[in-house]
DNA sequence: CAGAAAAGTGCGTGGCACGCAATATTACGT
DNA sequence: ACGTAATATTGCGTGCCACGCACTTTTCTG
């Protein structure tokens, strides 16, 4: 299976991804052509279209794959540990570097993090990532069923579950990404899941 | 303010977004043309891009427009209401009738219903109905802000709370939709909103 | 090393989203 | 009631995009 071959896609498929979120933070959404990308990568733009059906699906592609990776993390987590427990260790784990603040320029993390918020705010790419997040949410949703001995067909549960913490998560990378005295992830997801575990109660003001 | 003008608007918007649901659901996504819709309606295909910027938009639109009246409904509920009652009756109100069963040709709902999972399935479609609950979640964040006495510009919990609320929605018409033995939505719904409330805490077979 | 399988490419096509300018319709003050 | 301003509708033109198809190139397998 899993051959020189396999790998090479896997590559190109994230070059791909990583080159169209680049330039689209830092020339805006439609100031990029489909061709430009694909330059970039050195491919044919007829190629780009064999790895995505559109532009927009390229950029959720990274998030996608992270997504993705909580289920996986979440079925290595020991199953004696609580269910939500659980939960937040898994989450925590893809979703703490940062929406990938880390890596790319490596100053000016704010125009990193303020370029991202543009990208985010493209009508286009708000349904995809969204989508991005729903298909994930399915691989969740398994691991979920898994480890509570429910079945995904017949019970609403483990989708319940997974489509709330989906949720969550979204919600904190939302906040994440508009606190002015800027919030760590590490502490907002454990945060907004905890709440999510309590039955989200009414916060008492003080 | 409400002239004839605004209300004619908005007959358009819905006889348009009325015609493109029809149409996909009876002849798929991609056999039916942006000109047909507008012919359906009596109007030009120009019009059509001048109140949807797509298909897609167009389609999601009766969604879109059902959600945003979840946040009005919670307002109207009475204000010594518990938050997770009012939010089940808010929820209650609009997504009852099943997700517009009630009319459309009288007889096979079957048929009208497996039409709609279809049409669901297309992913052009998927991002863009996400969308359209993510658009309504800020409305309902806002009104669970002023029933919370929370900050929706601060505070991660209304915005938590209006994202769960959605995602359980979403999970529940997912549900219906592919129930075998049918689910009414009106005992998805509530079960779905009380389990959030308990803290989805795993359920014990039996 | 040869044939099969699969990925990459070039070309052509139909459709879509939208800017712009012209026209038709509605609103409103006098 | 009328004329004018505001707004909606329309037609046209443009650039881009998604994808089917056929062909070439690369990789896998026995």
């Amino acid at each position: 299976m899993s051959g020189l071959r396999e790998r090479k896609k896997t590559e190109t498929r994230a070059a791909l991804s990583w080159a169209a979120i680049r330039l689209t933070v830092t020339q805006g959404f439609d100031n990029v052509l489909v061709e430009d990308i694909a330059q970039a990568v050195g491919v044919s733009p007829r190629t780009f279209n064999n790895y995505f059906s559109s532009k927009a699906e390229a950029i959720a592609f990274r998030h996608l794959d992270r997504s993705r990776q909580v289920a996986e993390a979440l079925r290595q987590r020991p199953v004696d540990e609580p269910l939500w427990a659980a939960l937040i260790e898994a989450t925590l784990t893809r979703f703490t570097p940062g929406p990938e603040v880390a890596q790319s320029p490596p100053g000016s993390h704010t125009e990193w993090v303020d370029g991202l918020a543009v990208m985010l705010a493209e009508p286009a790419l708000q349904g995809e990532m969204l989508r991005a997040s729903a298909i994930a949410e399915a691989d969740l949703a398994a691991a979920v069923a898994e480890r509570t001995g429910t079945d995904p067909e017949r019970d609403l549960y483990p989708h319940l579950v997974a489509a709330s913490v989906t949720a969550a998560v979204n919600a904190a990378i939302r906040h994440f990404l508009r606190a002015d005295p800027p919030v760590a992830m590490e502490r907002l997801l454990p945060d907004a899941l905890a709440q999510l575990a309590a039955g989200l109660p009414v916060p008492t003001p003080r």
